[in-house]
DNA sequence: CAGGTTCTCCCACAAATGAGGTATTGATAT
DNA sequence: ATATCAATACCTCATTTGTGGGAGAACCTG
């Protein structure tokens, strides 16, 4: 049976080609496509679509609160972004939505077909520059030496990541719990943060270490 | 001219074939195989390939640790993970490391001819089953429910990852600073942690939240 | 209605932390 | 040789936190 699909696209031009394009190659169904995706979640809950394709940006509510709504309601449909945006921020937004991949509008219609086919399979089609970006995501920053911190800075950050106290610090290094806390008062100023939750937390969030 | 690579793969057969097939394209030039990647370091300072294809479990020294000799001395080189692998676990590792790709050895030739290209060409070629792991992991984990909070637990615990103090957290929610430690004090209970640095640090690691 | 849960607030005390200092040593750079 | 820096260590003081209690109001559920 066909794969069956929605479309949610503001451009009409780009909307209908799409779907011509997805009804003519016999693969797949398209089962609906729209300009907005203020009735996504319904929509989805209706039609049980295989896959949906979302553009991000749209008149009313954005396709990452689109994502959202479409795999609250039904988590097996894979969401596919399909958008020119290729920007960090709205990337990772979409990502933590749920999407199940992200394709650039430059991607040639084999491709989407082939990434359509690979969304449906489990996998998690992106167009190569999203890769990238979604892989570099993992690399540790080296904006350690944006802090400047030094050596010894570092591991003690390192465990008080960890959650240990100054006390357990002193004794993983073997040194005086007086010398870490002197080390945590020049991290927190290298680091712009007044105590070490905040530390913590910036380098957890920004993959700093 | 060709795309220059090494080969670091510790089944002599399977690397021969390897060898064989990348030489035979025409397309590329394999500048070294090894069964180890204790040299990795030099061998990659002296050769300055292009890209490298790296085994995880070799004797000696494991790929994960090549990854990083590799990319410490050249980090304009690309290595692609090639392995049998696929455990979350290693696959985090190596792409903290530095991998610029990931490919499950059932990966067709033709296949990884296509993900040489991609990764010289900047991309970051990836099995799917690959993808769908990395993409799952910015997938805000449900396991919040796991740890049985509330609501206003939640509230609180996502203040606190931002570094606030009970105070701040407080006033943020329009309540007494003393009900604030009354959650926090569940909270750590809940999530078996004894401080609230501890409890960030579970939070932001796991992806609860 | 009784019992459970959630959210709310308060008290008290020991321990840890943040913030301000000062100071010594060894290595490195000028 | 002199100055700077990293690492070490100690002191003080106000504040915050962890932990132990108790307790009332709102809400659901059986």
């Amino acid at each position: 049976m066909p794969i069956r699909i929605i479309i949610f696209e503001d451009n009409d031009r780009l909307r209908d080609s799409l779907a011509y394009l997805l009804k003519t190659s016999g693969e797949f169904e398209v089962a609906g496509d729209y300009n907005n995706c203020k009735e996504a979640a319904s929509i989805t809950r209706v039609y049980k679509p295989d896959v949906v394709l979302m553009d991000i940006d749209m008149p009313g509510e954005s396709g990452i609160q689109g994502v959202r709504q479409v795999k609250e309601t039904r988590p097996e449909t894979a969401v596919i972004m399909y958008t020119v945006f290729e920007d960090n921020e709205k990337l990772f937004e979409c990502l933590c939505a749920g999407a199940n991949g992200y394709l650039l509008k430059k991607t040639s219609p084999d491709n989407l077909f082939d990434a359509i086919r690979e969304v449906v399979d489990g996998g998690a089609p992106m167009s190569p520059s999203i890769a990238k970006k979604v892989l570099s995501s993992f690399q540790t920053n080296k904006t350690n030496n944006k802090y400047d911190l030094t050596q010894r800075e570092i591991d003690v950050l390192q465990l008080l990541t960890k959650g240990y106290s100054a006390k357990i610090i002193a004794s993983e290094l073997d040194i005086a719990s007086e010398t870490v806390r002197t080390h945590l008062k020049n991290i927190y100023q290298k680091l712009h943060v007044n105590c070490g939750k905040e530390a913590i937390a910036k380098v957890l969030k920004e993959h700093i270490l």
